[in-house]
DNA sequence: CAGTAATCGAGACGGTACGTCCCGTCTTTAT
DNA sequence: ATAAAGACGGGACGTACCGTCTCGATTACTG
């Protein structure tokens, strides 16, 4: 994953950066216009203006490439704004409004369901994976240390937790999903998780989990 | 899904469901083997001793077939033993092992991602998916009768909760998935959603979590 | 070479005998048009309506598939009119029209030059040089039989001599050759083989066709 | 054909002659190797360890560049010696070790097939064919001259009679030709010419008309 | 002796055709 | 009517070369 070895000068004509991005634009074009299995290298080749030659050159396969104009997109950003299930949400809505906008969701389906037989899409798919993971795990590490949530947590299972719901519907499913909903898991997770939600966040399942606590009482 | 039945007597040559049998059967054993997209009709018709028109003359596409074999796997079973948790746990547990054992989770990862761009297998699909929600959803109500979870509680959205870390665990993280982490997520689930877990099925985060409760007061 | 085994009854479809008219057709054109080399086999495919599969079913290269072509061209016709010189520029001279009117002199070129590295061609090829030289054969050994030739003449030596300088000249050296070359070189070549030329016969094998003609009255 | 020579003194760096020589060399033992069309261009690049440009610079195209080559093989040679079919058997001979020993007669078919299509190629080619075909009219000259052969002999068609039985036996039939073959060819063309054969020269065919004329009488 | 200019190697580029594979359909004989 | 067999038109695959085009590094002459 690291750039290049910065070794030797590097000899005979450079690649082409114009091409590498108007092969990966013109994939995450077609991947959203009519998917993984329907897009096939030529199309590719011939919306970005390059050859077949010059995208095996770089990629061995579909799926790697695929993966590559996966990484170009923009990261998850985290602000720091907001209580800690406020900075959840906005990091999900993010990711959903992504996964959303652009059909995505049935291409990392695609890719995970290649993964199932092919290991090195699998290596090759991990960064990418844990990419999207880190700001969550940075936003629970805060909450750890202000003392919302236990210390001695799972962080990777917290983010499971809070997580999965979100990607399921979108991905599995393939259903809409908003922002009420998002909220929703994740609250309902972070309380599950032992968080302490703060009082302003209160939401109709906050309250109906109250009602339901004090008659549990 | 069923097939034709309840036809008149029947002109001709009747279909062999012997062929029908071997047909799903290949395809089952392939799609574990190779996968989705390396699986060729070719091949299955060669395993189960028929002709592509054999195939082709009961189902219109490799989706649909992989459906029919879906189709025929055995449901997920309820037993009243236990408390809900326990119940739930069951359940996920038995999916889990059903998805591990026979690498079927790439299976429905290449027909969620293939749904994407055919709105005909998403509907072919959808029962298959509520078949395996049901149970759940049985579970559910019957906590809810019993005042184990609040009773306007969203069933679906409850399901969600409970069943998508180890649906992502298995299917989009490829990762194996033990008891233990089931317990885990459909505990703090429980817990998230206001559900009182039974004394007896504590765990390592339940405790780390009331001891975290008990530093907040 | 021989047709079929003539065994087991043929299970499945039978192949086209439409299709493969087409595409031996179809190369007979192209070869003419734009010759060996610049003839690819999509463009065979295009022109005869074919698919490329059903081109590679029947022929495992270009080269194959061109002298099938060649095979079903029409054989040399031996007319038993007309003095032995007479009936050997018969000969020459359709071939030498058949050659250059499809300009086909480039192809057997191209043939040639592939059997050089690839010895399944040259027995591919065999049976077709072997069926242009038979008709002379067939010429000469009247000949002999008539006293017109050294009873103890190499057949293959003299077919050699009478038909090189032909073949040269339209294949080697493509140049335009007419029957007045045509009968230069077998009225030479049949002298220096020892050959008797009829005196009538010398100024013109038209002479001597009168002559024959006169006869048949 | 020689290149631009006289010209003003030649700016930058100029050619290196070691990499045409090694060009041109790598080219005959590929050409001699797997064939005319087998042959690429990056393959000669390799072998010469030049680059592709250096190719391209001099020569157009892979024709042009074989054509080069063979450009560069040693010219017949004409030795006074012996009677005039000694001569013209030597000649011939010379030809037949040089195609026969390099496996070039499958080269000389491939340039001539390309030509077919070519009119360019044919223009470049003219000169080798009319260099080989030199010798051949310088001997046949001569022997006009000492009156062994008609005065009004066309010297044309005799190098073709002469020379084209070799020629198709090396290049078009792909066997191999010993020196009484190239004798007998060469016998029998020079006496249908109406040439005087020397009696040291009479062989089997030479006898066997003898015989025959005997029977004639 | 510092430019200047053509050549060198390397190797990427847009193309084109290759021969293979599989799709889903069609056509045959046998049951 | 359905079965097995297998040919059919179609179309994408990934590879291999084509002949062209940058690159940085040489290697002469020129001023």
């Amino acid at each position: 994953m690291r750039p290049q070895q910065d070794r030797q000068p590097a000899r005979g004509r450079p690649r082409s950066q114009e091409s590498e991005k108007a092969i990966l634009d013109a994939t995450m074009e077609l991947l959203s216009e009519i998917g993984f299995r329907a897009m096939t290298v030529e199309a590719i080749a011939a919306r970005a203006g390059a050859s077949k030659s010059t995208i095996y050159r770089r990629w061995p396969a579909k799926e790697n490439l695929v993966i590559a104009a996966f990484a170009q997109t923009p990261l998850l950003v985290v602000r720091g704004r907001g209580d800690t299930v406020a900075q959840l949400v906005e990091v999900q809505a993010q990711f959903a409004r992504f996964m959303q906008e652009t059909t995505l969701g049935g291409v990392l389906a695609a890719l995970v369901a290649e993964r199932a037989h092919s290991p090195a899409l699998g290596v090759a798919m991990d960064p990418l994976v844990h990419q999207r993971r880190q700001p969550m795990a940075e936003i629970l590490t805060r909450a750890v240390e202000r003392g919302e949530l236990p210390a001695d947590i799972d962080l990777e299972f917290a983010i499971d937790m809070i997580s999965a719901p979100v990607l399921q519907r979108i991905m599995v499913m393939g259903l809409p999903t908003d922002r009420r909903y998002i909220r929703q898991t994740v609250e309902t997770a972070f309380r599950g998780l032992g968080g302490r939600v703060a009082p302003a966040a209160r939401t109709g399942t906050r309250r109906a989990q109250a009602r339901h606590e004090e008659r549990m009482r």
